[in-house]
DNA sequence: GTGAAAGCGCTAACAA
DNA sequence: TTGTTAGCGCTTTCAC
């Protein structure tokens, strides 16, 4: 039985700041002046504006305030999955500092629609945000090269510092080699890789990180130890995995960019009756909190999540805040963290 | 060194329908109509126009068309924890369902503040969302008790069928006695159970049906074997389970309202030195996608996340399409998927 | 300290 | 078929 529809106030607000206005016995410049809190307004006037407020349950329609001031107080960020537990940390600490100075944050999904890179770089055109902060690799890589580097906007995880766009990351090849340097300090010698496409930045940076570790350990470089993988999900850390270990000399140590990848791998050794780390070690990268709780641990690199984020808003504010401030590239540290997989 | 400054277009678009108007040499009412794709314009016409908008690069101000058609194309969602990855899957779906309708959706953590329940309805209220999906139970307990309930928004995963605001969700009594009736099943007797705020409608269900399958293997009720847990991350599920097992007459199975929290207990148990499922069985809820690649696999109740949050956007574009249709509840099946834990 | 009035960029009557 | 015009709700000079 369908329930009784309830009193309450009206669906539709129809009360303008006219309204406020009107109720109060002022003009609609001293509301204004009151709602933004501005100086230049008698207490007692501000009172009755306030109490005509309450009264009428008045809230700001801000679509015409950020006509009217050409902001609209809104931060996109764009990720490549919301899924992924790291960007969903990222995310988390892009919404502290957002909100923090009064902005809301418009997530869009890059991932789940391919070819459609540029339209969110056309919020920012519409005037629907007033910047970006983009995560996705692949978007990354085509607003630099197109005409969105002078978009207010800024690179997280995924950057060139060659390109006048600021960003936040952390130092990709030194992280790699500390990996694989963990891994030859523990005895190993044939070390698979587990990479992204080449095509990004960072995967060729962890790429040459792992490559530059082994060459320091006298290690040639052996393609067959080396994988690519489309997307970093499970999966796709499993199908590699399996690969890796059909060949005649399968590594006894796999290094996989990323923590999902790495559990992936992990997986798929036990399916093949391999103990990790006795028969192969893995390590991953990131540190997603599921990775102190998998058994054996996840080793991995820890990527400073929140603050990845956190860094990043700031850095778009700081822009917006000042169009011709020279924002700087900022590049955080990052953390090798033993656990019992390597 | 700094790059040279890219040529390029300016950051600014001062391109505004009268200036694509005046180049064209057509009213604004034209190039409007053109841009809306409204039919009664000319072929001819409408080729200058457009060659115009292509010339100036023009791109709408969607603020200031958001500001006279009072709609924003803007879908509020609020979940308690981006980070976690059943949220994440919803919230992937509602994005789907909404890009297809031509909405953004703009997201909002409410779990990273406290005490702000309100403003995020405020948001409809200030018309910069055209309607809102609430995934948080303790905003979906907020909202119903108060006036929000005549905004156009709709509750997904908690909600009280006995109010007049769309919903999706599952039978969360039959989906907490299936799994307990599994436990039952495989000959366990005294089963654990691990559950959220008893606030929640949800947790109060999953817990009736926990209760209702015990009883109906005439299994009487023991408060020692349930714990309440406030928040549902993988700490929590360990701290519950070793309260659980600390107890002289331990449980012998474990049912968890939610998949991070079971992780959290089967790394609880390992801690413990007890095998799962040998001395301790484990059930889930959820079926997040790391459920499958952790060992032994969690066994759970899955439930269709994409489908409920398509579902949720094809709810509230319902009600915004036709604010009087009665718009229904909808129950989506849920699924015991049998893995290794239990 | 407060008000009148001019728009921000767009859509939608209404006219022509 | 196309143009003219009046706002949407707000901020912001510029007067008073």
């Amino acid at each position: 039985m369908p329930p009784a529809v309830l009193n309450s106030l009206p669906t539709e607000n129809p009360v303008s700041i006219s309204a406020v206005a009107a109720h109060a016995g002022v003009s609609v410049a001293t509301v204004s002046r009151v709602m933004n809190e501005q100086s230049g307004v008698r207490a007692p006037t501000r009172e009755k504006v306030l109490a005509s407020v309450a009264a009428l349950g008045y809230r700001m329609n801000h679509l015409a305030r950020s006509l009217r001031t050409a902001e609209s107080r809104m931060l996109l960020t764009m990720v490549p999955d919301v899924g992924n537990p790291f960007y969903a940390q990222i995310v988390r600490g892009i919404d502290t500092v957002a909100r923090e100075h009064g902005y809301f944050v418009l997530l869009c999904d890059t991932g789940a629609d391919e070819g459609r890179e540029r339209s969110y770089f056309d919020l920012l055109r519409m005037h629907r945000a007033d910047g970006a902060i983009c995560l996705d690799p692949d978007t990354v890589q085509h607003a630099l090269s197109h005409e969105s580097i002078n978009l207010p906007w800024v690179a997280c995880c995924e950057f060139d510092p060659g390109v006048a766009v600021p960003y936040v990351g952390i130092d990709n090849h030194r992280a790699a080699s500390d990996a694989v340097a963990h891994l030859l300090a523990r005895g190993h010698r044939r070390i698979g890789l587990i990479n992204s496409d080449k095509r990004y930045l960072y995967a060729r940076q962890r790429q040459q990180g792992y490559l530059d570790a082994l060459a320091g350990a006298g290690i040639a470089r052996d393609d067959t130890l080396m994988r690519t993988v489309q997307g970093v999900d499970y999966e796709a850390g499993s199908a590699a995995a399996l690969e890796l270990m059909a060949q005649p000399d399968a590594p006894t140590a796999i290094f996989a960019v990323s923590d999902t990848l790495a559990i992936g791998v992990m997986s798929a050794l036990r399916q093949l009756g391999k103990r990790v780390p006795e028969d192969v070690a893995v390590i991953g990268f990131d540190d997603i909190a599921v990775a102190a709780q998998i058994a054996p641990g996840l080793t991995t690199i820890a990527q400073p999540m929140r603050e990845l984020g956190e860094t990043a808003a700031r850095l778009l504010l700081a822009r917006l805040a000042d169009p011709q401030a020279q924002v700087p590239g900022v590049v955080l540290p990052h953390q090798l963290v033993l656990r019992g997989s390597a």
